[in-house]
DNA sequence: TGTTGATAAATTGTCTGACAATCTAATCAG
DNA sequence: CTGATTAGATTGTCAGACAATTTATCAACA
């Protein structure tokens, strides 16, 4: 699947950070890597010289890379962006989902399931796909990458959020309005509708416990 | 100024890909670099992965990395990005420009001076101090920084937009409507008048000589 | 005890050289 | 002139080296 040596190990370091394994502010060491998946060096440098540039990780001049770390004002700048690009995407999206809104509604459905069943790890799956489902749909390959690049960095974050308060409610009701305006073929309601959501998860990122934004050496 | 060798590669090309002297569909052949920068292989190398992530360069196997080129849709998509992000800088932006108008206005002053004097590449250059004022205003690391990303990939097209037609007038009337609403405070003006005003951009670029987006091998 | 400073170990930045895999250009046969 | 073959160029990847710098270790000292 992954191309060169370098992809297989972006896309590991990727996953690595996305699904909580590497927290932010861990250190990546060049001679771990270099262990563990039996490449040279170069591979490996190669590799963290990508992830430098999409923001997944941060670099010192002799000290190497790390994941990067949030402030809690570096957080909610993410999500005001990302909020954007995502209504953006609604907004674009609108047509092609009124067109089949088949896959779009049987997504919802699921979505509905699993908080039925409180099956938080099954719905924060569905929810990730809803939002790519719709950055897709948009037919436009920047703002496609622009949108992933963002809910990379900010995932680990994403899935606290949902755990913590019982937000997973609120926020499929709000998937529900997302739908109804895209099916509806009313465009600039979706874009308010994702913008909304977008912008409601902010709210419940600003008051998340400081621990999460520790800056520990 | 650049901290490391890599650092150095890398603003150097991304110098050259705006200003035009790479064009875009160039392979960035390695052995020209090290020889040109007298640095090694890794270094080199090391600067391109870095550019790849950026969008600044594509990249195929054994074929190495080249120029980014940009399909007609390509280009419309990103201008498409690009006015929902500067216009949410301009929004953003507002308050901050209502509390010190000075350096804004004293832009807009110089921006109507060259196209007085006709001069083209200095409101070229003034241009892209404008919208970096704004950009940087808006107080958002991650929205700075993907405006500027996408600022650099279209750079060379924009210019040639401002040169053909001759833009330059309209192009600055709507400089004025964007300061005229920060000034006076109405962020949501703000917003509108960025968006319609690199929307109005983007137009252009539909209309430009197919020459443009020539896709020869 | 806890701080300080010197020393050793670890890690990064960078270079050289190597070789197989692959792409590209030159060459030759038909 | 076209297609196939060969030689050359370029990339992917590795190993090993060494200086610069950071981090860890540990003993001397206040």
């Amino acid at each position: 699947m992954a191309g060169s040596n370098v992809d297989t190990v972006v896309d590991a370091i990727t996953e690595a950070v996305r699904n909580g394994r590497l927290v932010p502010g861990t250190r990546l060491v060049e001679a771990d890597y270099t262990h563990d998946f039996g490449f040279s060096r170069s591979t490996v440098r190669e590799a963290f010289q990508r992830l430098i540039s999409t923001g997944l990780l941060t670099f010192e001049r002799h000290r190497g890379v790390s994941v990067c770390k949030l402030t809690r004002k570096q957080a909610v700048d993410i999500y005001r962006v990302r909020a954007n690009l995502e209504g953006l995407a609604a907004r674009l999206a609108t047509e092609q989902i009124k067109r089949a809104p088949e896959i779009c509604l049987e997504l919802q459905q699921k979505l509905d399931d699993a908080v039925e069943k409180s099956d938080l790890p099954l719905f924060s799956q569905l929810n990730t796909e809803f939002h790519a489902l719709i950055a897709k749909a948009a037919d436009n390959e920047y703002l496609l990458q622009a949108i992933q690049q963002f809910e990379t960095s900010i995932f680990w974050l994403q899935f606290r959020v949902l755990v913590g308060q019982n937000a997973v409610f609120t926020t499929n009701d709000d998937h529900r309005l997302i739908v109804d305006a895209m099916v509806a073929g009313d465009a600039k309601r979706a874009e308010r509708a994702m913008v909304d959501h977008i912008m409601k998860a902010s709210k419940l990122v600003q008051e998340l416990d400081d621990d999460y934004f520790k800056i520990d050496k």
